[in-house]
Order: C-alpha cells, then structure tokens, then sequence
DNA sequence: AAGTTAATAGTAATAGTTACTGTTATGTTT
DNA sequence: AAACATAACAGTAACTATTACTATTAACTT
C-alpha cells in the first residue's frame, strides 16, 4: 500500500492563509465567505475538504471535534474526558475553577462557565 | 409583564429522569430513544424543548453550546474566552498544559488533545 | 364546569456538514 | 513536450442535528 500524495492546491494555500490571517477563529462558513473573495467560484465542499486536511496535516486547529450537543444531569463540577477510541464520556475532577475567577477580575472579564474537555484514549482501549 | 408561569409536564420530568438516571452525557437522539421506552409516543421537538427548557432551569448541564465547529490558525499552546454577548473569541493563556500529563499518568489515559473553553461577558460588552 | 393557554405530537423547514459526479489540473513517465 | 494517472475541483444532492409551525391536548385558574 502506497502512501498517498499530497498535490498542491492553489485552494488549499488560499484557505490556508485565510485562517492564518484572522483572529475570529472562524466557522467553515466565514472561511468559505472570505475565501471567495480571492477564488470567487470556490465551492463551499472544498472549503470543508481542505479544512478537514489542514486539520489533520496540523496546519490549523479544529476547536471542536463533535458538531453535536450534548447533555449532564450531574451538574456539580467536574470536568470532561472523551475516549476517542471507544467514545465513551468520562467524568474527572481535574482543576479547581477558583483559578478562573482569580483570572477573570485580573482581565475584567466575567466568567459565566467553563468548560474543559479533554480527549485521548482511556486505559480500557489502551489494554485491549 | 407578567413571568410566565411553567406548568407541569410528565415529558418534561420523565426526560429528566433519563437523563440523572445516566453517565453516558447523552446527545438529544439517545435520550429521544431512551424517553420513547417510556413514553412510546413523545416526539423529537418535545424532547429538544424540554432538553432545553432544563438546561435553562439549570437542572442540567449543556456540554457544548454551540453546535457548529471552529478553526483556529494559531496551533500554539492556548485556551479560549468566548463572550456570550457579542460572540466574539479570544485566545487567553490560562493553564499550564503539564498539569493534563500528570493527570494522564495517575489515572492511565493518554491525552491526545485539550480544550479549555471558558465562556462569560468580556470587559468591552461590560462597560457599554 | 368553563375558560385560558402552556405543552404536546406530528410534520415541515432550516443550517451545518458530507457524499457524489463529471471535469480540471498537478505531478509523473515516457 | 505529449500522454498518462489521479488528486483536487465545482456544482449539486443528500444527510443529520436542530428549530419552527400548526392543530390538538392537558394543566392550572376562576
């Protein structure tokens, strides 16, 4: 089985330097908008395709892996990690949020709620 | 203006039920099917409002708020500070990632990715 | 018991994302 | 440099998660 190649795509370099060039963290949707400012018949499924690609050569950061909600009936604190072998959602007491407030009054900001999601492979999918 | 009064529903507190009666962190489907052994005949709009209307109530936690995925160009080491008010995102650097490892070696995960996600009303909305 | 309207079931519509199809362009081999 | 193989493309259709709509039902009030 060969690896596979990677050609060059003047889209992909453009969408490329799109997302490298803001701030907002963008949706696919701002990207795809602002990319057709440059490519203007880009189509909106190879805006989608190479951000997947940038994602997984680790060109740019996907902030969120599952575009789905999802719902706690335990609403004491605690954080969150997810398998991403078997999927399975964990709860783990991790941080003391009290460092959150001490960081909101120094950048007066107010802090609503936090949410810290880890991910990787638990030890179940790690010995079988 | 009067506050609008909430009446009871058995959908309302048989959704709940499913979702404290588990750890799994359900997304709106599982607890449509779940919900459905019980009430055969509920529909999916019922369980989306009453998901929400909880979540709102604060009887349940909302894992995620926005259903939509996000890029970032920037790949070093940071967290994010979302404003609710005017959405807009910034990059904070607020914890020293080492912590996860050690977390990771105690409990036998292994971490492949962390998200640290705080939410609340940045100082520029605070002030207008 | 009658009236008011929140909540419902069922369905249609919307939004974000992925899959498909015929065509184009990139890199390779003659 | 011409012919070839196929990654990537544009355009569109399909799919999935979520919300909106509508006529009916059921919870509270008087």
């Amino acid at each position: 089985m060969e690896p596979i190649k990677q050609r060059y795509s003047h889209q992909r370099e453009t969408i490329l330097q799109v997302v490298q060039s803001t701030l907002v963290h963008p949706n696919a949707d701002w990207v795809y908008k602002e990319t057709r400012k440059i490519i203007p018949n880009i189509s909106l499924g190879t805006v989608y395709r190479n951000l997947n690609q940038l994602v997984e050569s680790g060109r740019i950061l996907k902030l969120k892996d599952e575009a789905m909600v999802r719902y706690d009936g335990n609403t004491g604190q605690h954080d969150h990690f997810r398998c991403s072998k078997c999927g399975k959602w964990y709860d783990v007491e991790l941080i003391d949020q009290s460092i959150f407030k001490s960081f909101a009054e120094k950048h007066d900001f107010r802090i609503e709620s936090f949410n810290l999601e880890l991910e990787g492979t638990c030890k179940n999918c790690l010995d079988s």
